[in-house]
DNA sequence: GCATGATTGATTTTT
DNA sequence: TCAATCATGC
């Protein structure tokens, strides 16, 4: 192994890499070879001799560590299995699974989520008899976790009931063994503050450390990287604040400046030549971007052309939009030869994309969807997985409520209710209610209590068996989906189309298959079902990667799509009320900058041609509306932009011609 | 007391 | 369009 800096980077790219001790703040815009720079810096690293387990490197997302993990092993050749690489919260969970029990976390905890944290909030809601909107819930929670996160204090319009809301929360959370994606980096420092030894053993195993996406860092994010870093004070931090777009989440470019004021001795290097995108797009995004207020200078360049012009798109409404963008894919793949994964199609908003689903299936053109309803979220997969989570660790109630009458078992409101108010009065688990229920139920047999009995008795026995299991426990999972007749329960469920209920169960049967080939993989040694189900439960929104998606359209949100570029892109639904985004900038009028940074993330994913479009008409709920175009567009130069000229839409017979000369390429190319 | 079908109402972004 | 809630039937 011999990596050489200056061969493979520019020469700041090549600095940056090179300075591996003391702290370094790398300000680096986008497209400008960060992610090169990074995994030649963990090269070099290794080539002065730091010992891979020294060196940690946190990212954003389970993608992009991965990615970097990949990119390094290619680059140096070894199989680096020491090395860590990833995100935030899988690095806390790394923590409190060897030092959960000081904290006093069994290790069979469950990690809830999102959809669980809102389970439970009605849940608590409905114990103390409130009567709370949807929206108001997502309100509490994204309240209580400011307030536990130390971004927000009680201090201000706290009543006396909300606090009771939040302490019903937090011990409901511990009665159930269980931590939310706050915990995973508030308890990590938690354990940091009162077990310093255990701190020290941090300290000393990571000598290096790398944040990417410093931007959006939350603070407790930094903290705790902060705790760890400060003695030995090998820290390199990567961000461009004109990427920051997770403030809405505790993100905080601000850190920049905490980091700046902690390591005053710090290096700064800026990377702003841009290696992506045409002088045209880079153009329109300085601009676009350009009308922000503080922000860090920078000035981001390139060498490449200025190329075509922006197309901007006003299909009259939602399928011609859709329809416009996949003529144009169609047709520059066939003039261009371009793969359908050189195209990335990016909508702001999750509902965007079913419709976008819908037409591609039908249109056979291969899509690869991330965020949006992943597999995971599936009803019959969230089924599975809570049989998984009941039998790993019975205190959980949310899993429970899930699948106590799925399939109907007879246990209905009524019941419920009594196991909830006996839950509460010995505040414990509705499990252990169960269980004193039936224990308490003496001599006569009532009837009611029977069907909780066998609900009871399934449990236990699979649980045990699952936990002596070794390396059959998908086996063991497949024996109880059968037991409780699953399938018949989904056939009930669509009476009308047997082939639905026989779809829906294949993709149980694939995560049962994709549960086994985990439990065989000699990787996890512990191989122990809790792993198991905190990986997927972080690992939430991930492309399951199929071959067959590989040659495929991406279809993604701005979001997702930060850290990814494509040849071309498709930024649809550009539209006044979609971005910025109507609810945002009524409730904080300070957050359009945040939207502009977004759709500059959006803009910069281009490297050679752009399309933006707007509809005339789109449906929202149940009307129609008639959207402006999005305000960011008219803070572009007019002469960047050049309309959709109408003759690119290929007529009929243009289409049948296009498709016989595909067929003449295809048959040279299978005869050469 | 529970299951089922009809009505209503709500939709930002993600670890 | 979809999910959660409500009212009614068994």
């Amino acid at each position: 192994m011999h990596v050489n800096l200056t061969k493979l980077l520019n020469e700041e790219q090549a600095r940056a890499a090179a300075q591996i001790s003391g702290p370094v703040l790398i300000i680096a815009g986008a497209g400008s070879g960060k992610t090169r720079m990074l995994c030649c810096r963990i090269a070099h690293m290794l080539q002065s001799g730091v010992h891979p387990k020294n060196i940690l490197a946190l990212t954003f997302t389970n993608k992009a560590a991965m990615e970097m993990a990949h990119r390094v092993r290619t680059l140096v050749k070894q199989p680096l299995d020491d090395l860590e690489t990833s995100t935030f919260h899988a690095f806390g969970l790394r923590i409190l699974k060897q030092y959960g029990h000081l904290l006093g976390y069994n290790k069979n905890f469950t990690i809830y989520d999102s959809a669980d944290s809102i389970s439970l909030m009605k849940e608590v809601l409905l114990e103390e008899n409130f009567d709370v909107s949807s929206v108001q819930i997502k309100e509490l929670i994204h309240l209580f976790s400011s307030i536990k996160t130390g971004r927000t204090s009680w201090t201000h319009d706290a009543s006396h009931s909300i606090r009771g809301l939040y302490d019903a929360y937090r011990s409901h959370m511990k009665v159930y063994n269980a931590v939310d994606f706050d915990d995973l980096l508030m308890l990590p420092i938690d354990l940091f503050e009162r077990y310093p030894d255990v701190l020290e053993i941090y300290r000393n195993q990571f000598t290096h450390i790398m944040v990417d996406e410093f931007q959006d860092t939350s603070f407790e994010q930094y903290t705790l990287v902060h705790m760890i870093a400060e003695k030995q004070r090998n820290i390199c931090v990567v961000g461009d604040d004109d990427q920051s777009i997770y403030s809405w989440r505790g993100a905080n470019y601000k850190n920049i400046e905490l980091f700046e004021k902690d390591f005053p001795e710090l290096v700064e290097i800026k990377l702003e030549r841009n290696y992506r995108s045409t002088g045209t797009i880079l153009q329109a995004a300085n601009e676009l971007i350009s009308h922000n207020s503080m922000r860090k200078e920078k000035a981001l360049w390139t060498e490449s052309d200025s190329g075509n012009s922006i197309t901007m798109l006003y299909p009259d409404d939602e399928e011609t939009e859709i329809r416009t963008v996949i003529n144009e894919m169609r047709r520059l793949s066939y003039e261009r030869h371009i793969n359908w994964d050189a195209f990335g199609i990016l909508v702001r908003t999750n509902h965007l994309i079913p419709a976008i689903e819908n037409v591609c299936m039908l249109e056979s053109i291969p899509i690869s969807v991330s965020g949006g309803q992943s597999f995971f979220e599936r009803k019959e997969i969230k089924d599975t997985i809570a049989y998984l989570r009941v039998l790993a660790n019975p205190n959980d109630d949310m899993a429970l409520l899930r699948i106590i009458n799925t399939p109907r078992r007879k246990i209905g409101r009524v019941t419920l209710q009594r196991l909830r108010s006996l839950a509460e009065t010995h505040h414990c688990s509705l499990y252990s209610a169960i269980c004193l229920l039936i224990s308490t139920d003496g001599v006569e047999p009532s009837n009611r209590n029977e069907s909780l009995k066998s609900f009871i008795g399934l449990i236990d026995s699979y649980r045990n068996a699952i936990l002596s299991a070794g390396k059959t426990k998908s086996s063991i999972l497949n024996k109880l989906m059968e037991e409780i007749e699953y399938k018949h329960f989904l056939k009930l469920e669509n009476p009308e189309n047997e082939q639905i209920a026989e779809w829906r169960y294949k993709s149980i049967e694939t995560f049962i298959r994709m549960f086994s080939t985990w439990e065989k993989d000699d990787g996890n040694e512990e191989n122990s079902l809790y792993d198991y189900l905190n990986k997927i439960t972080l690992h939430n929104h991930e492309q399951t990667d199929d071959e067959q998606k590989i040659h495929a359209v991406s279809v993604m949100t701005m979001h997702a799509a930060k850290g990814l570029e494509f040849d071309t892109v498709f930024l649809l639904g550009i539209e006044d009320h979609i971005i910025p985004h109507a609810r945002t900038i009524e409730e904080h009028p300070e957050a359009i900058e945040e939207e502009r940074r977004l759709f500059y993330v959006a803009l910069t994913r281009a490297r050679k041609l752009l399309y933006i479009s707007s509809c005339k008409v789109r449906k929202r709920n149940r009307e129609f509306i008639h959207p402006e175009p999005s305000r960011f567009i008219a803070e572009i130069s007019q002469h960047l932009l050049q309309s959709h000229k109408a003759h690119i839409e290929l007529k009929k017979d243009e289409t049948v011609a296009a498709f016989q000369a595909l067929k003449r390429l295809l048959a040279q190319k299978e005869s050469s």
